[in-house]
RNA sequence: GGGGGUAUAGCUCAGUUGGUUAGAGCACUUGCAUGACACGCAAGGGGUCGCAGAUUCGAGUUCUGCUACUCCCACCA
């Protein structure tokens, strides 16, 4: 046994455990029949990510689940991986390399793919660094890269699939697009923001009527030149007699005409819609319904081209919307501008609205969508909290196909060849258009298609691909049929659509069987979103994100894990601030000072087993407050349990917290103060301390793995390579099947106790006794038995009370006094004593009591209340009623004495 | 427009099927170097449980309506 530092020091223990765990290979999981499978697969974060509060919380819980099944005796593994991001990373390295003074399209396809390699691997991998110091277990040799050869191979064969099933198609289509990064993206990656901007009023003159305008609103004038068509709803009295003629398109000059189209809404503005058809998804699908011709004013990057007229050419979008308006003005069609909001869509990696586009596009229509609903709605798929079901199931009913590609580089190359020389390739002939994983065998008579695929088409395959899928030998090696399906996912809700609902498809689509030999996972539990404690979201730009690192140096990886865990109910989102981590520090701080205390209080014997410890006990030498602290932590480990089955974290931190630090540490230590004395007794005291700290350095190990195998081992309860995660975190039963039976009544003595202690306290307080300095004190019991309870534990209290002696009496002397469970206890104060505040105190109780009292008599006069409230609350409230009275007898009497 | 969530002490939150006098942590007040821990110990103060109804012998807890804040989805020029 080796002496322990005064305050836990996380720094020297949280490396040196890890480390000593990565080369003991504990963290590897294969299959073994003889056990359960359990499994997690991590929400892969960016390979060119840094840790956040929203990682550290998610990775948290996993970490917990899966070091839980571990001491539950389940093999468990969790694969840890990370993602190519291609949008987000595509950025970076297009930044990197403008401040090179180049750029990817100089640079071309294959030079620019070798340099973000490089970038990837150089700035990459940083955040499983960061995971390791937070504890993650994960069995790092299976470490899965989205872009690793193996996983590409998954991510085009279930492309190649699709494809033959017809599920994925090319089109012409409008879509959203990113100016900044000049690709397509998916539904799921704008952004809705509202914005304040501006209407514009302008007139068209008709040209049929020459001096007769038509008012229109728009908030983009900078596509009037894209204007192919004015339209009205055919049922609009107003206007309906002027469909089949013309308006005056302002610039550049040109009929167009006014159609019909019941989309419009009479009741909006002045009820006539301009029609952009190259530039507005819903006029888009007027256009198709009335055969209008399609304008596109806009280059990629959403300046003007030629097609908006030579003054516009090449002006950025936002300044073309200026010049517009001016020109408006002075060809004086502008009838007024106001103020106005509306939702914008915003890339959400480029920043900046994105502008609908008509461009050939691949489109997924999703496979097993009724399946995937029914996959939830069954329970085969079950969602934590359970709310979250809703969100899913509304998506998947209003589900649209999936823009799956990108124009980037850095990403899956989608596997489509084309015939070179095939002017326009017909996807469905097998002669102009090629489709397979490892391409055509002449490939210099092919082009493959430059777009990329979407990295949530790569990332909807991480569970099943991961474990080798669909390569049958890299399947067995990494033991997928035993670990497939995975047990638990945690994430966040945000993702629900772009991965979880896409990955329950996808695992339906592709993997053989029943419906539950093919779901990806079993329970999903949604995390919430961690705030400031201002309930704001965490950001760079307001500076409110803590870097958890830092945190980590200042306070260590357990207070950190502890502190999130206490304050994140399920479903909830996470105020969080420093403060929560202290309470995690204090506690392993807390946990370090009690083993300390134990090691200090005798040497450490048989620890090594359950068995051991048990058999160091002499049934005969153990009190009340032996069984109380032995039936508290049946209590609580059994909470415990339940509690994981409910996925209710915090309410297993609070638990602990509240067993170790108030039973265990605020009265079992401090009552064993005085029994360590007792030569007979301390074996036995020494022995069920030690039980405790076992249990509950196994019930807490999965939140603070670190110091609990510190002190796991300094303890003696597990010798070099017996980790605590290898030792079963179940009690009841277990020392029940040694023998030793705890009473659950002893409980109720040491209540008793508790509250004479506290009680005869407060008296000292009040008399302004220090509590340490011994005082003569006396009591009258309330009931005999109390007489023995008092002789059996008078050592105890009054080394608890600060007292010299405690007597019994049986006449009240005239001193201070207070009511406790045991009795009346009176204070002997030397000299004169302000009595006020002990009056005040009295009085307060007193009031108190008799509003009890009259409640409980009004309740219990009640007719319909003894007639149909059960027998238990009713004699509940009688015994309530007989000790509020009592009580306050001895009140009155106690305040008479004063007031004489 | 549609669908969620939240509202309990100064702050952040517990409060499981309705049942004694509504709890914890932090903060606050007072006292304390007491055989581990000042990252500690002891004693305190602090709450008309968002508002209004309903059901019930009994409502923080169930139901209805309202208010405030918040998230998601859709989106009209």
């Amino acid at each position: 046994m080796s002496d322990i530092a005064k305050a836990y020091n996380p720094a020297e223990v949280e490396d040196k455990w890890y480390k000593t765990w990565v080369e003991s290979g504990c963290f590897k999981g294969a299959p073994d029949t003889s056990k359960e499978a359990y499994s997690i697969v991590i929400p892969p974060p960016n390979v060119t990510g840094v840790l956040t509060m929203g990682h550290v919380l998610n990775n948290t819980i996993q970490d917990i689940l899966i070091r839980r099944a571990r001491q539950e005796g389940k093999s468990a593994i969790w694969i840890p991986g990370t993602d190519h991001a291609g949008v987000a990373t595509q950025t970076k390295v297009e930044a990197y390399l403008r401040k090179q003074g180049t750029s990817a399209k100089e640079l071309g396809r294959e030079k620019f793919l070798e340099v973000a390699k490089q970038w990837r691997d150089k700035h990459g991998g940083i955040i499983i660094e960061q995971l390791k110091k937070l504890g993650a277990s994960c069995d790092w040799d299976r470490l899965v890269h989205t872009l690793d050869a193996d996983y590409s191979k998954a991510v085009l064969t279930a492309f190649v699939e699709l494809f033959k099933q017809g599920y994925i198609y090319r089109g012409k289509r409008m879509v959203n697009w990113c100016p900044v990064n000049l690709t397509a993206l998916s539904d799921e990656e704008v952004i809705m923001k509202p914005s304040k901007s501006k209407l514009y009023r302008m007139k068209y003159e008709l040209v049929e009527t020459p001096g007769v305008f038509l008012e229109i609103s728009t908030t983009r004038p900078e596509t009037i030149m894209g204007d192919t068509a004015v339209a009205v709803n055919p049922a609009d009295e107003r206007y309906k007699n002027l469909i089949g003629k013309h308006v005056w398109r302002p610039f550049p000059k040109a009929e167009i005409p006014i159609i019909g189209d019941s989309y419009v809404d009479m009741t909006f503005g002045t009820g006539v819609l301009k029609v952009t058809p190259a530039h507005d998804a819903a006029d888009f699908e007027i256009g198709q319904r009335n055969n209008l011709p399609i304008i596109d004013v806009m280059n990629p990057d959403a300046t003007m081209n030629a097609l908006a007229g030579e003054d516009f050419r090449g002006l950025d979008r936002f300044a073309a919307r200026e010049l517009a308006v001016k020109k408006l003005d002075e060809l004086g069609q502008l009838v007024a501008v106001e103020d106005y909001e509306n939702n914008i869509g915003f890339s959400e990696r480029g920043g900046v609205p994105i502008e609908p586009r008509l461009s050939d596009q691949w489109f997924l229509r999703y496979p097993k969508v009724a399946e995937a609903k029914a996959a939830v709605e069954s329970g085969a798929i079950k969602f934590w909290p359970k709310r979250w079901e809703k969100t899913y199931t509304h998506w998947l009913d209003n589900i649209r196909d999936w823009c799956i590609s990108r124009q980037i580089w850095w990403g899956h190359r989608i596997p489509v060849w084309y015939r070179k020389g095939v002017e326009n390739p017909d996807i469905s002939n097998p002669q102009h258009v090629h489709v397979s994983v490892d391409g055509p065998a002449d490939k210099e008579n092919w082009v493959q298609d430059e777009d990329s695929l979407d990295t949530w088409a790569s990332s909807w395959l991480w569970p099943f691909a991961t474990m080798g899928w669909p390569n049958k030998e890299k399947m067995e090696e990494k033991g997928m049929e035993y670990f497939y399906p995975t047990s638990d996912l945690v994430t966040g809700p945000d993702i629900i659509f772009f991965w979880v609902a896409r990955m329950i498809m996808a695992g339906l689509e592709f993997l053989p069987g029943t419906m539950s030999n093919r779901i990806p996972f079993k329970n999903v539990y949604f995390t919430g979103i961690i705030r400031d404690m201002q309930g704001r979201k965490m950001s760079k730009s307001l500076g409110n994100s803590p870097d958890p690192l830092d945190i980590i140096a200042r306070y260590g990886a357990d207070g950190l894990r502890f502190g999130v865990m206490n304050c994140a109910p399920q479903g909830q989102d996470i105020l969080f601030s420093e403060e929560r981590v202290e309470l995690g520090r204090n506690f392993c701080n807390k946990l370090w000072n009690a083993c300390r205390f134990r090691q200090m209080s005798g040497e450490i014997a048989d620890n090594s087993s359950l068995k051991a410890i048990v058999d160091r006990i002499d049934v005969n030498a153990l009190d009340a407050d032996d069984h109380a602290i032995l039936n508290n932590l049946i209590n609580c480990a059994e909470q415990v349990s339940k509690d994981y089955a409910a996925y209710q974290f915090n309410s297993i931190t609070q638990n602990m917290y509240s067993f170790f630090w108030n039973d265990f540490c605020g009265w079992y230590l401090e009552v064993s103060k005085s029994r360590l004395s007792d030569e007979k007794a301390k074996a036995t005291v020494l022995a069920v301390q030690d039980l405790c700290l076992r249990q509950t350095l196994l019930l807490l190990h999965p939140f603070m793995p670190f110091i609990t195998e510190e002190l796991w081992h300094s303890m003696g309860y597990g010798s070099k390579d017996n980790f605590i995660q290898n030792a079963s975190p179940f009690f009841a039963d277990e020392i029940e099947n040694l023998g030793l039976n705890v009473d659950e009544s002893a409980a109720a003595e040491t209540e008793k106790l508790k509250d004479f202690v506290s009680k005869a306290r407060a008296l000292k307080a009040q008399c302004s006794l220090a509590t340490r300095k011994d005082a003569k004190m006396s009591l009258i019991p309330s009931e005999p038995e109390n007489v023995e309870i008092l002789s059996r534990n008078i050592d105890k209290l009054k080394k608890l009370v600060g007292a010299e002696s405690i007597e019994t009496i049986s006449d009240a002397p005239d001193a201070p006094a207070a009511l406790t469970a045991l009795g009346t206890v009176y204070l002997d104060v030397s000299g004169s004593v302000d009595t006020g505040a002990e009056i005040a105190k009295l009085e307060k109780e007193k009031a108190k009591l008799e509003s009890v009292i009259n409640s409980t008599k009004a309740r219990l006069a009640n007719e319909s209340f003894v007639s149909k409230a059960p027998v238990k609350v009713i004699e509940g409230a009688k015994k309530q009623l007989d000790d509020c009275t009592s009580k306050l007898e001895e009140i009155l009497k106690l305040l008479k004495t004063y007031q004489k």
